[in-house]
RNA sequence: GGGUCGUUAGCUCAGUCGGUAGAGCAGCUGACUCUUAAUCAGCGGGUCGUAGGUUCGAGUCCUACACGACCCA
């Protein structure tokens, strides 16, 4: 690719750049102090006539974003990380009027000067005297249209963020719900902990990990893949109220709704059960739609979601069999896999022979979750795919268990956890199995952690939510890589 | 892994039937004292993803590959 033209442009504005100097700026200065923000004088100053003016002089700063020179008055606008004010120079009354040939789009400007609204009614800083506070030695992407390649957008975020402003509006968003949670839960007296992303076994989840190597220890560590069974020998450890927000990884495809990191809360809570998590994912997830949007309702992607509780709640087995057409009880192993081979669901994998949890999970993955727009709660999963879930109370072959679903995603995953050891260590002996018959994503049985149980973790209920999921749809935006700052991009 | 579409100037995109590369923005020069996608006049900027092939001639047709986007498993 030919930089002629871009190698042209950055000549120009070092050239600039030094003839700002010239002229007696200081074309690196080390601080610059606004009394006002954008938006803070767009609220201050709300409701002005065109040709009004005021007499405060201010201070404002901004990278700018379009220059219109007229000749003797020059039309910019700054945008700081507020919003965006206009600035208007003239030659008689700014000082130093001239160096303003100088100024190239993408430079970030101080103003000092009073306000006034102009003849078609924008508030406008007229400026007094103005300085350079950095130079971009770069072009701006098209004013007009941004930037809109997508790859390029997530490789230089720092100019997506520059010229969409659309996409700061996300990110803030993402931000503010975070917040939103841990006010949320530091008032119903949770503590916040940290623990390892370093794991010598990764667990608390079916997922293929990353693996890294301690050079001092000679050792492959793991990347963990969930934050579970750490928080549990918490609890273990007598704190009765944990949670953790943290980047979980792993090694699998990128889609819509996967980044390889990302982010979950989890948080347990000793005393509780899966229906005491179920009532907070309800009032957490409504009440933080309710603060960031205005109301409970959101449009996602042209859907209205309701998240004012209740949500419905389907039943898992029920409603999977119901939705499949098959009629008869779905824990039936032996019916399930005739069924399953007669149908053939998803194509043509020998699906019939392969583990009840799989068989479980891809007919959840055609005829369930897809088809849920929600908010729903899919409730009481066969105790085949839920490892580390407490049997029912009441009803033989299923846990305790709830996934928060919508437009056809996961949202969190939540149970009354499993506190017998000795239960337990049979659950991973099971997976044991599945491993050793070829499933890479089944759990590692942990030792520690087993020990840790032993000592006896009191009746407690964990919940993982997903953060960058909540983000898509506070943002309402279609894939997981608009929530990202920074989403796992192939290296150039 | 499969399918579809794409890759042309710093950015956003055209490019007809195969005939030797275009626009807008950005940039440069000039004009302009209320513009806001400012406007007007002029100018510069290209290894058309890579490698082959067909052809007198390829951005365009063919093959392979690379990379990307979206969809599917």
């Amino acid at each position: 690719m030919s930089e002629k033209s871009l190698a042209e442009q950055r000549q120009q504005r070092i050239r600039n750049l030094e003839a700002l100097e010239e002229a007696g700026f200081d074309g690196h200065p080390y601080t610059y102090s606004v009394t006002h923000t954008a938006s803070e004088l767009q609220e201050k100053y709300a409701g002005g006539e065109p040709g009004d003016e005021w007499d405060e002089e201010v201070v404002v700063a901004g990278r700018a974003m379009t220059i219109r020179s007229m000749g003797k008055v020059t039309f910019a606008t700054l945008a700081d990380s507020s919003g965006r004010i206009q600035a208007y120079f003239q030659r008689d009354e700014t000082d130093r009027y001239k160096a303003l040939k100088k100024l190239d789009l993408g430079d970030w400007v101080e103003v000092v000067g009073t306000l006034f609204i102009t003849k078609t009614g924008e508030l406008t800083v007229k400026a007094r005297e103005f300085r350079p506070l950095v130079k971009s030695l770069r072009p701006l992407p098209d004013k007009y249209h941004g930037l809109s390649d997508k790859e390029q957008r997530y490789r230089q975020r720092h100019l997506d963020l520059m010229v969409n402003p659309e996409v700061r509006q996300a990110f803030v968003l993402r931000s503010k719900a975070i917040a939103y949670i841990r006010r949320y839960l530091d008032d119903l007296g949770f503590l916040e902990v940290e623990t390892p992303v370093l794991q010598a076994i990764p667990g608390g989840a079916e997922a293929r990990p990353f693996i890294t190597h301690h050079n001092a220890l000679d050792f492959d560590f793991y990347l963990r893949i969930s934050l579970e069974l750490y928080l549990k020998r918490l609890i273990v450890g007598g704190f009765e109220q944990v949670y953790e927000i943290g980047r979980n990884f792993r090694n699998e495809g990128i889609s819509y709704k996967h980044n390889p990191e990302y982010t979950m809360l989890e948080l347990y809570w000793a005393g509780k059960d899966y229906l005491d998590i179920l009532a907070l994912v309800e009032e957490l997830y409504s009440g933080l739609v309710q603060e960031l949007t205005g109301s409970m309702k959101l449009t996602y992607q042209g859907q209205e979601l309701d998240f004012t509780p209740p949500w419905p709640r389907v039943d898992y087995t029920t409603e999977l069999a119901r939705r499949a057409g098959i009629e008869f009880d779905l824990l039936d192993e032996p019916r399930l896999r005739e069924w399953v081979g007669e149908h053939h669901p998803g194509g043509d994998e020998p699906l019939a022979q392969a583990p009840l949890n799989q068989i479980l999970d891809k007919l959840y993955d055609i005829y369930l979750e897809p088809h849920l727009v929600g908010p729903v709660f899919v409730m009481d999963h066969p105790l085949a795919i839920s490892p580390l879930a407490k049997k029912h109370r009441s009803r033989p072959g299923l846990v305790e268990r709830f996934e928060p679903v919508a437009v056809g995603m996961e949202l969190g995953n939540a149970f009354s956890e499993l506190n017998d050891p000795l239960d337990q260590r049979e659950r991973f002996e099971e997976q044991q199995r599945l491993r050793e018959g070829g499933d890479e994503e089944a759990h590692q049985l942990d030792e520690e952690f087993l020990a840790a149980l032993e000592y006896g973790m009191p009746p407690t209920a964990g919940l993982g939510l997903g953060i960058d999921r909540l983000a898509m749809l506070l943002a309402d935006v279609p894939s997981i890589r608009d929530v990202i700052l920074f989403p796992l991009l192939r290296p150039e």
